[in-house]
DNA sequence: GTTAGCATGTAAGGAGTTACATGATTTT
DNA sequence: AAAATCATGTAACTCCTTACATGCTAAC
């Protein structure tokens, strides 16, 4: 199960169940929220919408455009999510499977957990966390190869690697332990040291993209 | 400039330019270096060495085993890096380009450092964090998009993608001025803190892979 | 009047994976 | 004798990117 671009399907499926959206604003929004760098590009997300729209997940409206445009803006097509699709989203966020702790799924799982039940979201945590553990034990175990035992730069490397994921795995089992508190939303500040120097949260507003 | 599977080639000439190798050694050698996670199969390297025979870089030699096998293991094809090949990687390590500092890059030439030029170093260090410091930008100007600003959980996100970045930068800038001061290696530890309790060095040497 | 941003798409290709196909050697 | 590991490859397929092709609208 999970074939395909399933990651994608449920970033639009996602967007699209918080508000309708034509293609160009929704290529934003998933970047915005998963665009590690790597821009999400239209040939990509239109063909996404094409197969979703065959599959009758979403359904598309022609904008006449109203408020002062005179003119249509050409296509301006605007998605939005049919009730399958409600239900498509709704079964895959229910998904807590080991395609939900793959590097390519978990970022939007987790992007989504508002509309998943807790036990899921633990189990997707916990899932993820097991990853990455398995992943810190085969980085360990191969850490006397030979040009990782000779050269200071790879070794270097490596062990910014497995500091990286252990950090990692610290993050997840503090949102696991917020879970089973019951506070379902992480704490925007944990309420622990006052290391947190006023974060510089100016967001002044400028040209997105 | 640097097209093609760039990443592997170099990956496989520097190995190859440490010591003589055969395949299905220089997967777990690639895999060790850089295969955080993802392993990399041999549907990609044979390709890759095939490609590097046809350009002449990299020779190979069919083993037919010493040392009390009596039967040749089958193909056992040893690769070694050519005249030609020394030269490439000396060429590609030398590039300090913006190719260098992208992610599926740059941790090869970190990896290969020691075959790299100090001046060339602190320009890919600085060039890595010039891409991040574009990325936490673009990342932070980006925080007030719909979702973001109206769900905790993909806030969450954000913040810790955010911070493993900043993370990153600091790594980098720490790495620079250590290349700066001269000690081109990096040291294994830092007489900063003793804040490293005895790092676990414990490699049992289990089977590998 | 031209640049920048909005908006939708297609074609070609790159970089990799999984699954298949084969067989030798070593360990249990 | 079976299972694991060593060893080499190919074919098909997937996901994604770049570059192309088109045209409107707002701001400088």
């Amino acid at each position: 199960m999970a074939r395909r671009g399933a990651a994608l399907e449920l970033a639009v499926l996602g967007l699209l169940s918080d508000a309708p959206m034509h293609g160009y604003e929704l290529r934003k929004q998933v970047n915005a929220l998963l665009g590690w760098g790597r821009v999400l590009s239209y040939g990509t997300l239109y063909p996404c919408l094409k197969t979703l729209l065959r599959q009758g997940l979403i359904a598309e409206d022609v904008a006449p455009v109203g408020l002062g445009a005179p003119r249509a803006r050409r296509g301006r097509i605007v998605y939005r999510l049919s009730e399958l699709g409600r239900g498509a989203f709704a079964q895959r966020t229910a998904d807590a499977g080991p395609a939900a702790w793959e590097d390519e799924n978990f970022g939007i799982h987790f992007a989504f957990f508002s509309s998943t039940d807790a036990a899921t979201r633990v189990r997707i945590l916990e899932g993820r966390r097991s990853r990455l553990e398995e992943r810190l034990h085969t980085a360990r175990s191969t850490g006397t190869r030979a040009r990782l035992r000779a050269d200071a730069y790879a070794r270097e490397l490596h062990r910014h690697g497995l500091e990286s994921v252990e950090r990692e795995v610290r993050w997840l089992s503090d949102l696991v332990d917020a879970e089973r508190a019951g506070l379902s939303p992480p704490p925007d500040r944990r309420p622990s040291s006052g290391s947190d120097p006023a974060v510089p949260t100016t967001t002044a507003a400028g040209p997105d993209q």
